[in-house]
DNA sequence: GTCAATAAGATTGTTGACAATCTGACAATA
DNA sequence: TATTGTCAGATTGTCAACAATCTTATTGAC
């Protein structure tokens, strides 16, 4: 079950990666308490969970606000999750248990494929990205690279929703999946490392392209 | 200034780092808001930021206690930290500005060259590591990367401090550090990533090899 | 008209008390 | 003897009020 302070986190979440609240928006403590009827002690924990994943920032004395990303910025958690996705999947890839997840990544990508070929499938497509990588978070033996990667999955919802990928680049990235799985069926992490970084990269590269033009307009 | 919670947590991190609350120690809010003449308010969020540090683990309803690692879990740490600090690296060396660092690096390094020849310069040896790191990570232009990296390093000086590093090792590790100078002068960032990559992946192995050692005794 | 000083209001930071939950010991039962 | 139930103490979770600080609007001087 979760805590008060998470069940709070988890709402504002959502928002956040929803859009609902928009970047740079203020949050204040006292009108969320009032929202979900508490005090304020558990609303400052749930602003510091947030914090934690990068949803909010908080300014000291000036309460928190809802992380405003920047080029720049943008790009570095794309950087970041090159480097991390890359050591998440050849973790997997060389784990002895890795053949149990096969199932469940093969049909994650089926369905990937399925949705690349048809653009009014964006919601969908983003949303099974976020799901395979959830699978592959979450068999993960030890915790610490996942509380890294979790944040940064959540983050990268936030403008994959914007619909960002083209089709051609679907396409693309359902090809770095299927090269993923093979590695990890082979159990060869050199190849599972380098088909993330792959894949993460040109995600960065599109997704930087797609910011810049909206910059523009 | 630093606020309240974050002086409270800078205390009790230099004790963790030190040793002097071993791994398994339960921390009491009240205790620790009696020992600073606070109310607990304060110590919680201090804690909080310990966690997010992973220097202390919170447990629902059951408090905080020091965070016990065990060789897994170091081994972990340390891959995440090839990851990035790879990354770091490779960043630093191509950024636009990063001749300004170099006269800070290569001073440290020489003094790096200096500690690593004689044994007994065991703690000056680890503190002039800490100090090389910091530098670079503090010349960071995005601070995500940073506040991912700080924790790690924190973590790394707990058990850098038992004094794991063999001559032989410091004097590669010495090396390494060279030839990121370079790289970084070059505006190389593929050798800068590699040298930083090696650096810490021969310090895991060490690492991991003396921690297994002790936990036969 | 512009700028700085000031004061009122709003918001976060801290506190101490109360409520909910957990831990460990002891006793009752099979 | 082993297991389960219960109880007291300890500890964390939550709350509401107070203090400290910041923001904003207003006033006055230049």
């Amino acid at each position: 079950m979760l805590s008060l302070p998470e069940q709070i986190a988890a709402q504002l979440a959502a928002r956040i990666t929803a859009g609902t609240d928009a970047p740079g928006q203020r949050i204040m403590e006292q009108a969320v308490a009032a929202e979900f009827k508490v005090s304020r002690g558990p609303v400052r924990e749930a602003l510091r969970l947030l914090e934690k994943d990068g949803l909010v920032t908080i300014l000291p004395r000036r309460g928190a606000q809802v992380t405003k990303l920047s080029i720049p910025e943008v790009r570095e958690i794309f950087d970041i999750r090159i480097a991390l996705n890359g050591l998440r999947d050849r973790s997997i890839a060389e784990d002895p248990e890795r053949l149990k997840l096969l199932p469940a990544l093969e049909a994650g990508v089926a369905e990937l494929a399925r949705l690349a070929r048809n653009a009014r499938h964006s919601n969908e497509y983003v949303e099974c990205v976020f799901q395979l990588n959830r699978t592959l978070t979450g068999a993960l033996r030890n915790s610490r690279l996942r509380a890294m990667l979790d944040p940064l999955a959540q983050q990268t919802l936030r403008y994959s929703r914007l619909g960002l990928a083209s089709e051609l680049r679907r396409r693309q990235s359902v090809k770095h999946w299927q090269d993923l799985i093979k590695a990890v069926r082979d159990g060869d992490g050199d190849r599972a490392q380098r088909a993330a970084e792959a894949r993460v990269r040109a995600s960065r590269d599109e997704a930087i392209k797609k910011l810049r033009e909206l910059a523009e307009i």
